[in-house]
DNA sequence: GTCTATATGTAGATAGAC
DNA sequence: GTCTATCTACATATAGAC
């Protein structure tokens, strides 16, 4: 592909993640991400072929600036993993529009025959893997732990992370995304390595 | 109000509930809602006025439900709401369409000027400040907490109920909603009386 | 209170000129 | 590769008959 298209083919997903954010899947139009990439819509659809199409490749393409933005440095393994997601709230604290995507598009991927929902199904059956495996490493160190509960946490601690960033873009102010992601991770790493007293014990 | 036009009313709401949850509230059509209670569009829009009220109504309405399911059965608060919260989570897990509903909607809110924006920024702020209390009541017994850490806390908790109904909704087998969220919860309340190691040390 | 008919707007996609 | 023009489809909402 020539230089030129290619840059006009990333400028189409940048407009195009910024309207889809901005007003979700359904409700972004062509003409509105045409205007910001600066052609019309029919521009859009030379080079996308389809409304569809095009909200695929914003899916795929933030996976590829994310890898980019490590450089060759990998998604670390073992526990280091979970400093990873640390940091990944932090920067995302300073990314509200990558983080409304991903909030809005994975929830409208739930509804019926959504363009979306495979990459959604896929994305956090891997990523509950990586931190299943995560956790399986630590706790060879540490201790044996039972394969539902590593199940659990590895659910619950990508669960923690979306949910902040609901409350956060509804009310950037209320929510502190880092401090409170990082809190959950912590909380949720050493509630799988030391059980603690049942919630059951606290009441009277 | 007559009984039969209430009895209506209830009806439009419940098939608007299932039709926004499916196909969230832009692709939803008052015709698809109208068919599933037994009339026309206009009909609908006789009861409701338009459609982004009856979006507003179907909002108002969840809240209308449960507090009826308590019965005169208030809402707890104290330590007691955690394990409130944790039941509310094992009955959400017979109940996938409304989950859906609140799932859909809540990060369509996000997106610019959504009408049931207000309506989600009010509810999350009103259940972080209940959980918040139950968090000083809990610590108030137990010890003394920052307040940054409960207001996290208190936002975590309901963050990782809402991203397992997400996690959920797209694989029900992969995912045990109600038991994931007994186990984050239980791990983030332990973490609000007993810090443990930081995340830092697990490394190496 | 519900209908049919219609007004009005807007979306995605296609065809063909340049 | 981008445009204008157009097609087709479908949405919300209104008007007025029954």
């Amino acid at each position: 592909m020539r230089p030129a298209t290619q840059r006009k083919h990333a400028k189409i997903l940048q407009a195009a993640m910024d309207v889809f954010g901005s007003k979700g899947s359904t409700n972004g139009t062509l003409a509105e991400i045409a205007e910001q990439a600066g052609m019309t819509h029919a521009g859009v659809l030379h080079h996308f072929g389809s409304k569809q199409n095009l909200l695929l490749e914003v899916l795929a393409y933030r996976d590829q600036a994310d890898v980019a933005e490590l450089a060759d440095q990998h998604i670390p393994g073992g526990p280091e993993l979970f400093l990873h997601l640390v940091r990944t709230a932090f920067a995302n604290a300073q990314r509200p529009g990558i983080v409304q995507v991903y909030t809005v598009l994975s929830a409208e991927s739930v509804t019926d025959e959504h363009p979306g929902r495979p990459y959604f199904e896929d994305r956090y059956r891997v990523l509950r893997g990586d931190v299943v495996a995560a956790f399986r490493e630590l706790c060879g160190q540490q201790g044996v732990t039972s394969m539902e509960t590593v199940d659990a946490a590895a659910a619950a601690i990508l669960a923690v992370m979306d949910g902040l960033q609901l409350q956060w873009l509804l009310e950037p102010t209320a929510v502190d995304l880092a401090q409170a992601s990082e809190f959950a991770i912590r909380s949720i790493v050493n509630g799988v390595l030391h059980p603690g007293p049942e919630l059951r014990s606290y009441v009277e």
